[in-house]
DNA sequence: CGTCTATTTGAATGTACTCAAAAGCGGTGG
DNA sequence: CCACCGCTTTTGAGTACATTCAAATAGACG
């Protein structure tokens, strides 16, 4: 596999320990994709075929409403995964679209793949229930955000947690993300600017 | 055990299928609890020490803002879990509170029970992975609507996903979750209603 | 019946959006 | 290397959605 396979062995490592045979193993199930700038990884309508984890650029998911505007689930840089779960484990049409912000490495696992790395190496059943765990409070805590902050407070927060987003992602999506127009947020720029 | 551990027994019997004396060890590790109308079952600064099963009544689970407003993230009525999931997790002191809507029976299993649990039957690594993904894509369910429609939509939708809402939660509390005023939510209602 | 809290209503305010236009920026081709 | 194109960002005016504050009304409960 020519590609840094490490990177997700030892985010794997984090959580479960693998002996030498059950890596390899698991390695045999994977494949390995490259994706360029501004090509998608899931578009509407297609069915999510793979959990794909991010060795090396920045993956956006993201949902387009009736009115054509685009609403940014994620950010997934490096040691991520992204999905569209729902299509993935239902195998029906994903409503989201996942697209490459930059030149991007990935790993994947299909799900056919996974369910015989479920079988054969029941400890993965422990990885991904932490993995989802983990991303279940994290998806809470963005909604306690959004209820109980206001834009302003949400970009500034935003901008601390996440000070290489600023390079790596446009206004405008970083707008999508904080459920705000880019119009507004060029003001709340402003407006955070002049206070320093 | 006095109360109707069936449900819980059902719950899981859809994702993983346990034997006998599984299902009575399982059961061996729970304890029951009553809530009466309004008492806590989490409080914020204390640790979760459970993973609660709602086999009747309803709980809320809210956060409190620095102004005191309340934000609700859950209403869990029977066959639904509920806790502070990092609380849990890392044991550390709880920032939302938990509370019992009605008069509420509920089942309970520890952290420590938990891991017993999980190293006895590893089937129920299963379970709660599969649990946690479905609670996972609930949540981004909520973002994605927040994020593209207005309170009213929000409300409508509310309203039709939860028909025996309006009936069970006051209007306070379903605002708290829509993230809206109670006054706005009652405008949105006088609104609506004139529409039909 | 009285008290407490929830709900309704309305006016004034503020946050964030829409629409529109100008300015900036990056890439591409001549 | 410059000119042009497309897209993003900025700016501003007008508007709409939602909040705040305040007061009246309605409901729940002892």
């Amino acid at each position: 596999m020519g590609m840094n396979v490490d990177l997700l062995i030892s985010n794997i490592s984090k959580h479960i320990s693998l002996t030498a045979e059950e890596t390899t193993f698991f390695i045999s199930l994977l494949q390995s994709r490259s994706l360029k700038t501004g090509e998608f990884l899931l578009r509407e309508g297609e069915v999510c075929k793979y959990e794909t984890f991010v060795i090396q650029g920045c993956l956006r998911s993201y949902y387009q409403d009736e009115n054509g505007f685009e609403h940014t689930m994620d950010f997934s840089i490096e040691d991520w995964w992204s999905e569209d779960l729902y299509s993935f484990l239902t195998q029906t049409p994903s409503r989201s679209n996942i697209i490459a912000g930059e030149n991007t490495d990935v790993l994947q696992i299909s799900k056919f793949n996974l369910e015989i790395l479920y079988q054969k190496i029941p400890k993965f059943e422990r990885f991904f229930r932490l993995c989802f765990q983990n991303a279940y409070i994290s998806q809470r805590e963005r909604i306690n955000l959004i209820l109980s902050a206001p834009a302003e407070e949400r970009y500034l927060l935003f901008s601390k947690k996440y000070p290489y987003s600023q390079k790596r992602f446009s206004q405008k999506e970083i707008a999508s993300y904080l459920g705000i127009t880019p119009q507004f947020l060029s003001s709340l720029k402003k407006k955070t600017q002049k206070l320093k």
